[in-house]
DNA sequence: GAATTGTCACCAG
DNA sequence: CTGGTGACAATTC
């Protein structure tokens, strides 16, 4: 049997989204520039489910993940769906419990692991498929600079930047 | 910042 | 096994 995934696009304050879920939660949550582009890569992504858009049915997930966005403080409560090894879930549900505001560097989080190289944590990290819900973005390079990032260097520091301020003007 | 080097897991051949 | 590579890290300029 094969999965129901449904797929719908969306707007935020950061770009254009994609993002897709089954019946148990979240699967995938990309920024897209091209739609046309995305939408085939995304089909490719899943070849084994049953792909489908949906951008009613998608629209109230939408809009929790705009809000998440924007007030990222606000707190989230979306279901997940995680596919991948165990490992890379591991290191996954490692970073959903990074607080708002925080970050950690690969090194650490490694140690937490029990890995020897932070690249290790890279590459799971890397492969991560649902941005911003797995806060892929609050890891940085061990000296506090962002080296990388899977949609662009400038959404992380925008997604950074955004969270810090939220956190200070909370108070 | 950018370049350089050490390192190690991963992948293609 | 060999060689290339990287969302690293520490150093150096």
């Amino acid at each position: 049997m094969s999965d129901v995934i449904r797929y719908a696009f969306g707007k935020t304050s950061l770009g254009d989204v994609l993002v897709a879920a089954s019946d148990k939660g979240v699967v995938a949550l990309e920024f897209v520039d091209d739609r046309d582009v995305a939408e085939e890569l995304f089909h490719s992504r899943f070849p084994a489910a049953d792909v489908v858009s949906d951008q009613e049915g998608l629209s109230l997930l939408l809009s929790r993940i705009r809000r998440i966005v924007d007030q990222p403080h606000s707190g989230s409560d979306v279901d997940l769906d995680l596919r991948g090894t165990p490992y890379e879930i591991r290191v996954w549900n490692l970073l959903r419990k990074i607080a708002v505001g925080e970050t950690m560097s690969y090194g650490a989080l490694a140690a937490k692991l029990g890995t020897r190289d932070a690249r290790d944590v890279t590459k799971a990290i890397s492969t991560n498929p649902i941005a911003i819900l797995v806060p892929c973005h609050r890891v940085l390079k061990k000296d506090g600079s962002i080296s990388g990032y899977r949609w662009g260097v400038r959404r992380k520091r925008a997604l950074l930047e955004r969270e810090q301020l939220g956190l200070r003007s909370r108070k």
